[in-house]
DNA sequence: GGCAAACACGAGCAGTCACTCGCGTTTTCC
DNA sequence: GGAAAACGCGAGTGACTGCTCGTGTTTGCC
């Protein structure tokens, strides 16, 4: 926020020097950005043009390289802006367990709070799960996915105290791939479907993980528990 | 194969005449197909470029374009080459179940068959599934898919046999997508590691399906059967 | 041998893309 | 008010794409 004014002596200090954005260039980021989530989203980052998010934001090319260096550089903005607020979602989706809360009320809450992010900015998921994303949007999404992977480690680990930590490793990355999965069918359905395919999601998370964690507590029937040796 | 020898009368009856391939020419379409997969698998449909292709196979674009019309043709003609053996594989993968089969053999044997298959194509995976592939394949993509997934349901209402056809169809659709998505995670690792992830796809998809079937036969505890209403 | 068709080449064509540049307009700061 | 900077424009540039075409070589058939 507070930039300081232009520095007498700091002109060519840098190879890129902080412009002093008004509030008009400021609007028109934010308006660049939101076209380049609406075309990102229905046609994929390579596919999109730069000269169709100008379109689309009602402006000319020119104006568009006024703000941002490069098409990379406007899907990485965008995908900043995603993750900061992912990360504060993802905060409170996985941070507070008590000691006592129970598998199936623990995944419900997660997998509710990212349903309803990836639902409100379905823009994340065609970012971060396109095959042709610039390798900076890559690095990105694999810094993401490794911290929600610790985090459903450390949540797994809570549940499941006595396991190799390869298998709580093994057992997180199924969890991250099938809510991805599953997420691209709610995100392709509406209403009650769609929410069907939410509780689908949440069964087939406890049922997946029931089997491991009932060591605590004398197993109650059903698959046996299969511990890789 | 025994393709008549060029008729009289029959020159310019369709638009495209049969050409009289040599056995040059099978070879040439061969190298061109398989350096197309490669190609296709390591840069995606979109980014490459047919120059590449044919640069790949060792010949010149010219060459390319008096064996296909146009790039697509070449994701096409790999495409029908794949999914013909796709067919013969889950053909046998998922169609002869035994009435007195328990799932966890079924799910395992057309697992490691699909598995099996997409192991040694990678391409088949790249093609399907990559979001840039032109409308052709995409038909073909979604055909096999409706194909796999009636075939599935069939299964299914095998094993579970008093379940809504919706229910039934809901199901399916994420078994098809769990097994996607683990197919990623699968082929993604090696050896010993990548058997692991196959061993935690069958576990999960049968202790997903466990409870569905449970109603048979004196549900055995475990996560209760949620009936969506 | 000879001829037509299939095969092979690679420079080049039209089209699209990301991106630039010169110039005019608006805002900010004194 | 006036200078400097930020904003805004859109035709244009170079690189790359899918694809063609004229020309030369190899193959199959009589």
């Amino acid at each position: 926020m507070n930039e300081k004014p232009v520095r007498s002596g700091n002109d060519a200090a840098a190879g890129e020097r902080p412009r002093r954005r008004q509030a008009r260039g400021e609007r028109r980021i934010a308006q660049l950005l939101e076209a380049a989530a609406s075309v990102f989203c229905s046609t994929g980052y390579t596919a999109a043009s730069t000269n169709a998010i100008a379109r689309e934001a009602g402006v000319s090319p020119g104006t568009l390289y006024q703000f941002f260096p490069n098409k990379e550089a406007i899907a990485i903005e965008l995908g900043d802006r995603l993750v900061h607020e992912m990360r504060e979602t993802y905060g409170e989706a996985l941070a507070p367990v008590e000691p006592g809360t129970p598998l199936e009320e623990a995944v419900a809450a997660a997998v509710d709070r990212f349903i309803d992010f990836n639902c409100r900015h379905p823009v994340f998921f065609a970012l971060m799960h396109g095959p042709d994303i610039p390798g900076r949007i890559a690095e990105e999404h694999d810094a993401l996915h490794a911290t929600l992977l610790s985090r459903v480690e450390v949540l797994l680990s809570r549940f499941m105290p006595d396991a190799a930590a390869g298998d709580v490793a093994r057992t997180a990355q199924v969890c991250l791939s099938v809510y991805k999965a599953a997420l691209e069918l709610v995100l392709g359905h509406e209403g009650a479907e769609r929410e069907a395919y939410v509780r689908e999601l949440k069964d087939l998370l406890v049922r997946y993980l029931t089997p491991l964690t009932a060591a605590r507590a004398g197993a109650p029937a059903g698959v046996p528990l299969r511990n890789t040796p």
